[in-house]
DNA sequence: TTGACTTATATGCAATACGCATCTATCTAA
DNA sequence: TTAGATAGATGCGTATTGCATATAAGTCAA
C-alpha cells in the first residue's frame, strides 16, 4: 500500500488541501463577435484587472451546483446552458495561496446577456479577439466596449482561449449554437452565431441545407417582423438533439 | 462585493476545503477491445471493488504535475500521452468526506501496458464494454480477463464512460489513434484501433485513404516481419498535427 | 402604382469525400 | 507450383459541400 493509499484510508486530513473554486466565462455575443461577461478587481492580487466572476464551492455543494449558484449570484440568471469546461491547477497560479479553479461555460442569449448586465452593472461585456483559426488553439485578447485592450487577471485569458476552443469544437455536432439564439431565429441568425465563433465567413446556401437535412430545426411557419426587406422565416431548435 | 468575493480578498481560508485528488484512467488495447488498469480495494470503502488508481495533489503541485507523479508511481511508465479528462464533484461521491477528484486519461500503447502491469503486479487489466454507439453517451460495465463482470467503487464507471466518450471525439481530428500504437505501425492496426475506440467495424479503402490523404502518416519502406503472409508496409506518425 | 433596393430562398453544377465491391500483389507453407 | 491469407489499388455510385446565379417577397420613395 502506498502512502496515498495509508493516508486515503486512515488519515486524509493529513494531506494539506487546496482552494476550490468555480469561475465562469459567461459568453454572449456583442456586435456579432464573442463576448465575456468581465468583473473588475477592487483588491490584491490583480487590482484593477479585470476577471471571470467565480468564487468558492462549498464543502457541502457539488461543482455543478456551485456553477449554478454563482451564475444566480453574479449573474442573476436563473437558466442557461452550463458546462464544465476545464480545471486549472497551477501551483501558483493565485499568488496569494493554492487555488484550484474548475472552469464553467455558461452560454447566453442575447435577452439573457442584456439581463445579466442590468442585474449586475459592474459587468463588463468584452469582446473576444480570436487570433488564431481553427482548432488551433492559443492566447485571446479582450477588448472593452471602446476598443481598449483589456488586462486580464490570473489565468484568465487561457480560461477564455479553452472557452473559445471548446465552443468552436463542439459547435456543429451539438447544441452549443442554438444556447446563443433565443427560443425563434431565423437561418441567417443562426449563421451570424456559427460565424462569431469560428471566426470566418461561411456559404449561405450550404449552411442552410446543412442546418436543414439534420433535421435540427423546424419551421414554425411564422416569419420575422419589422424589416425593411423580405422577412425571413422563424425556426425552432428541435430540443433534444 | 459578495460575501465570497469579501473572503477572498481577506480571508480566504475561512472556507472549508475539500480534498482533491488525481484519479488515471489508464487505457490500452486488450484483444482489440478498449481496456483500462485498475487496482482492487483493500479498505472501506468500496472493500473489494476496482478503483481507478489515484492520489491526492500535493498543495505544491500542479495538477498536470500530479497527473504524471501518480502515472510514475503506479504505472511505472515514465511518458505517456496524458490529458485530462474531467472533473467530478458530487458531494457524496466518496462517503468518507468531501473528495473532488480531477480525472487524466492515460493512453498507454501495447508495450507500455505490459510494462505497467509487470511494474504494478496487483494492476488488473479491465476489458471497457460500451454498450452504446457513437457519442451518445451512458454507462459502461468493465470485464475482468475471464469475463466476469468487475464492479467498480466511486464513480469511476462514470469516470470511464467519460474517457470512452472523450476517445471517441477526438479520434479523427486528433492524434489519440496514435497514442495507443508504437513508433511504426501497419494501416491494418491503425485501423484496428480506430475499430477498438469507435466500437464499429470500417470501411477499409476508405480508411486507408482518408489517413493517407491528411497527411498524418509516412510510409517508411520498410515491412512487418514475422507474418506468415504478405507483410504490410511500415507508417510513422508524423509528429506535430 | 411602379420600380428600385434589399434580403430570403431555391437551384444547378463541379469538386470532393466516402461506402462498397472487386481486382491485383506478395508473402508462407505444403 | 499452388493454395491460402492478407496487403494494397481501383472503379463507381452516392452524398456533401462550395459557389454562382436565379427567383421570391418585403419596404420605400417617386
Amino acid at each position: 500500500m502506498t502512502e496515498a493509499e495509508l493516508l486515503n484510508d486512515y488519515d486524509p486530513a493529513a494531506f494539506e488541501r487546496p482552494s476550490v473554486t468555480v469561475d465562469l466565462v459567461l459568453l454572449g455575443l456583442l456586435e456579432g463577435r464573442p463576448a465575456a461577461l468581465l468583473l473588475q478587481r477592487d483588491h490584491h492580487p490583480f487590482a484593477g484587472l479585470w476577471a471571470l466572476p467565480g468564487g468558492f464551492v462549498r464543502i457541502d455543494e457539488a461543482l455543478d451546483d456551485a456553477a449554478e449558484r454563482i451564475l444566480r449570484e453574479k449573474a442573476g440568471i436563473g437558466a442557461a446552458h452550463l458546462e464544465q469546461l476545464y480545471s486549472f491547477g497551477a501551483v501558483k497560479r493565485d499568488p496569494r495561496m493554492r487555488i484550484i479553479t474548475v472552469a464553467y461555460l455558461a452560454l447566453l442569449e442575447e435577452r439573457a446577456f442584456a439581463e445579466a448586465l442590468k442585474a449586475t452593472p459592474s459587468l463588463l461585456p468584452a469582446i473576444i479577439d480570436v487570433p488564431w483559426s481553427g482548432e488551433t488553439g492559443g492566447p485571446v485578447e479582450t477588448m472593452g466596449p471602446n476598443g481598449e485592450a483589456l488586462a486580464l487577471a490570473f489565468d484568465h485569458s487561457d480560461i477564455l482561449a479553452m472557452a473559445i476552443l471548446r465552443l468552436r469544437g463542439k459547435l456543429d455536432y451539438s447544441d452549443v449554437g442554438f444556447a446563443l439564439l433565443p427560443d425563434r431565429f431565423t437561418l441567417r441568425r443562426l449563421q451570424d452565431v456559427h460565424e462569431a465563433i469560428l471566426g470566418v465567413p461561411l456559404n449561405k446556401p450550404a449552411f442552410r441545407r446543412r442546418m436543414l437535412d439534420k433535421g435540427w430545426i423546424t419551421a414554425t411557419g411564422d416569419r420575422q417582423e419589422g424589416t425593411s426587406f423580405r422577412p425571413a422565416e422563424l425556426y425552432r431548435f428541435n430540443r433534444p438533439l
